[in-house]
DNA sequence: CAGCTATTGATATATTTTTCACAATAATTC
DNA sequence: GAATTATTGTGAAAAATATATCAATAGCTG
């Protein structure tokens, strides 16, 4: 079956898309619909549905309550999943208190850092020393984590987020980390996308033709 | 020519890894080098470099100085480009106080929101009201805004940052804005990344074989 | 300074990803 | 209820992207 991990990224934008088409008053949907609503093409909307084996129905299309179970359930996200952030500087801290996780199944549970003036150890969501984050992370089974810290201390951390038994790292820290052999990393760097945005606005300058760019 | 946004993703990484090659002393590299430095490989280096032009020495490799410049300037990154925040609740206010873009030639210079409570007129970087956008943006020759608004007012709020004469957008709210003809658009969203480790973390739990992934 | 070696740059090959095309078929119409 | 139509599901084609290969050659070695 090829399934990457950009599938996986269609996946998750068709839900929102389908969100929004039920708010809309949707109750079952054409794969064009779909397409159109999450920005790709009706092929590639059915394509993606095949390799997860979602079916509809020819002529009648999908259910959209049924096609949103389905997607959640392949995506995990008919539990809830515990989130933990390291470096609770500015991005950690929007982070940390950034609403409307929680109805995807995301719930961010704890943030650690260095420290001692931001440890907030009573709040809902305590901050605490990264001297605990291991016992902390082994205690409560997390296995996904944000690494908010600055460059230099990036590498460093992802090691001792590894060593703690995290699996996934959402890594915010300009260098691009590597995962290990059972540990993914999703690198998201601010300064890169804002030179992409650049690049193509200057290029768009010169008159070359428009372009238009996915995140991915 | 075959160049796509990927390619000007890598390039940024490829700047990014020569930083720190440079840091480590080096003062000429090779593409196997930077190819390891920034987790591609040598042939995909050497491609993306032929792209653009960029001509090293057989045997003798590439000078770091001289890559850099050559790189900043294909980005566009030896002048200052002036950077809008639009919504400064969490995630905006982070971002407007984030340090370490200045270094790269960003430079974010104000931050709008239609919250009066939020307005900073005098700060260095103010917080204006969003009905002054258009008229800051136009005095100023904006060209790149950040939408950091709820998922309500996104679509709307990149209306007006388009009629205004923005040409690039880095949108953090969780729907997927499509560009216009001339405007380019950059999604980042966080839950779409969030499900897409918890999905990758589950799947390794289920013993099969080990991911990694890149952003992109 | 002739021969050797490592590296680029370009072309060819392979792989991945997307789109196309259309048979199968479920809903709708007459 | 037969004929028609719209839509799925999928295999094949095309396009895009990445990797491998290798001749050309700049630098190194003795």
């Amino acid at each position: 079956m090829v399934m990457n991990r950009k599938c996986i990224l269609r996946l998750s934008r068709y839900k929102n898309a389908l969100k929004r088409l039920k708010a809309l008053g949707f109750v079952k949907v054409f794969s064009g619909n779909l397409a159109d609503a999450a920005g790709v093409t009706s092929s590639q909307v059915r394509k993606d549905f095949s390799l997860f084996g979602i079916t509809g129905n020819r002529r009648g299309g999908y259910k959209v309550d049924e096609l949103v179970l389905r997607i959640r359930e392949i995506l995990g996200k008919n539990e809830i999943h515990k989130v933990v952030i390291i470096g609770i500087g500015n991005i950690g801290n929007a982070l940390l208190r950034y609403k409307g996780f929680e109805t995807g199944g995301i719930r961010i549970v704890a943030g650690f850092d260095i420290d001692p003036s931001r440890y907030q150890p009573e709040r809902p969501v305590p901050i605490l020393p990264l001297d605990e984050f291991r016992s902390y992370v082994e205690s409560n089974e997390i296995k996904i984590g944000i690494l908010a810290v600055p460059d230099v201390a990036a590498h460093h951390v992802s090691e001792i987020m590894i060593a703690a038994g995290i699996k996934g790292i959402l890594n915010f820290a300009p260098i691009q980390l590597r995962g290990a052999d059972d540990v993914v990393i999703s690198n998201i760097n601010l300064e890169v996308e804002l030179e992409n945005l650049i690049y193509f606005v200057n290029v768009a300058d010169k008159s070359v033709p428009a372009l238009v760019t996915e995140d991915d």
